[in-house]
DNA sequence: CGAGCCGTTGAGGGGATTCAAGCTCAGTGG
DNA sequence: CCACTGAGCTTGAATCCCCTCAACGGCTCG
């Protein structure tokens, strides 16, 4: 599979960690599926793989950007606490999803990101990504189509889980969830405290909520933060209204 | 085509459009701010200047996009419909902001964008700004700029907006409406139905807060779309909680 | 002048919050 | 091994805030 992408003769002239990254599974959806071959040859050093715990920290908001991350794998939430003290989560990021781009810009970090489940990362430092767009422009054009997205992707949030009521936005946000998880029907569970977070509902209102769906079939707790959908079930409680 | 818009002798001299652009009030905050004078220069066709009345329509959602919008003067606002179709205002843009740069993506519009208030746009066909950048990698840079700090408001839209009582949120909006009234005291007051679609909150409970908070003196209404904030009482009241 | 839209206000009901109490479960140390 | 502990989840009861339904007044415009 080496063999076909990249041509036996180059691969010992190659950097291990642009073998590495030609060879990634994400590479088509991520940042630098836009990169040809040449270009790629040229990323030799200074990513970094990280694997992360659930719950440990990306980065915080307001500190200086000096890298972005794309996600291999595992969720990442971005949140920010409002004026009147409360955390609330704006998004999530799933697999091939690019954090904290402000850096590119020399600005601080504008949320902060956590992540959810045990995630893997790549740290892609600034200045690679500079040097990288240099010598192939369409790697801006693709940086632009993810700032697009994820401007997209904050305004359905924004709309689609914080109107209507309660019981709705939960629904909304199982679909949600399932998306994240590839279309698949075991999801990833957040805490109460989080479900509330996202929504802006309290943490007994989210229990009630999903203690409630549970009962009804439409989901079926696994384990602690793991839960399988009857996707016929949410689908037909989002219709019900 | 540059021979067919312009006449030769002119094409040296600078076109009145370019000197326009130039003279803007809003040059250095808006777009084309990046643009040394010779880029200026290539802004010699093709930049409309529209005026549009209130409620008017710039763009619809999923409209194929073959031009952006510079705030010249006025509010727009972008909104969309929740599955459950209900709209929803995702946030606002004044004076200087950029509207669906997403066009420049070859993307349809993202969100449906209208006139709040009587505005004046300047529209910039899509084609022009591939011109200008590719002439000036600086406008690349400034684009992203601006995709960064929509996705940093929409965040804080969402988050400040969308949680806490009714009384809170009004407040908030009053914040927001002020910063985009350049501080001034003299504030656009929405309709209150657009009020509700801000704030997720019905048409009545927007104007019990808003009669609720003139009754207070934290606000004046000097015509039916106008207001007076009396800016220290708005501050003591979002303090107070 | 009637029609219609918009804003306002009231009354009542329902849903979310608040406060409070038990519960499960994993980790800890005796 | 097991009580102990603490964090997270669940559930109940009371309260409160917002929504719903309804009626009315002001204003613009045909």
């Amino acid at each position: 599979m080496l063999a076909k992408t990249v041509p036996p003769l180059l691969a010992q002239a190659i950097h291990p960690q642009a073998q590495a990254c030609a060879a990634c599974p994400v590479r088509d959806t991520a940042l630098f599926g836009v990169l040809g071959q040449g270009s790629i040859r040229h990323i030799y050093a200074g990513i970094d793989s990280l694997a992360l715990a659930a719950e440990a920290r990306v980065y915080a908001r307001g500190e200086p950007g000096t890298a972005v991350y794309t996600v291999r794998a595992g969720i990442v939430r971005f949140q920010r606490v409002t004026g009147g003290g409360e955390r609330r989560i704006v998004r999530l990021a799933g697999r091939g999803d690019l954090l904290g781009p402000e850096a590119l810009l020399q600005q601080p970090y504008a949320d902060e990101a956590v992540a959810c489940t045990a995630v893997q990362l790549c740290r892609i430092p600034v200045n690679l990504i500079d040097r990288l767009a240099q010598a192939d422009p369409g790697l801006n054009q693709e940086l632009m189509r993810r700032w697009q997205r994820a401007l997209e992707q904050a305004g359905a949030w924004a709309v689609e889980l914080s109107s209507g009521v309660a019981r709705q936005r939960v629904l909304k946000l199982l679909a949600e969830l399932a998306r994240l998880a590839d279309g698949s029907a075991e999801i990833w569970l957040p805490r109460r405290e989080d479900i509330g977070a996202m929504l802006g509902l309290t943490v007994e209102t989210a229990s009630r909520m999903v203690s409630q769906l549970r009962r009804e079939g439409v989901m079926t707790s696994l384990s602690r933060r793991c839960a399988a959908l009857d996707t016929a079930a949410l689908a037909a409680a989002l219709r019900a209204g």
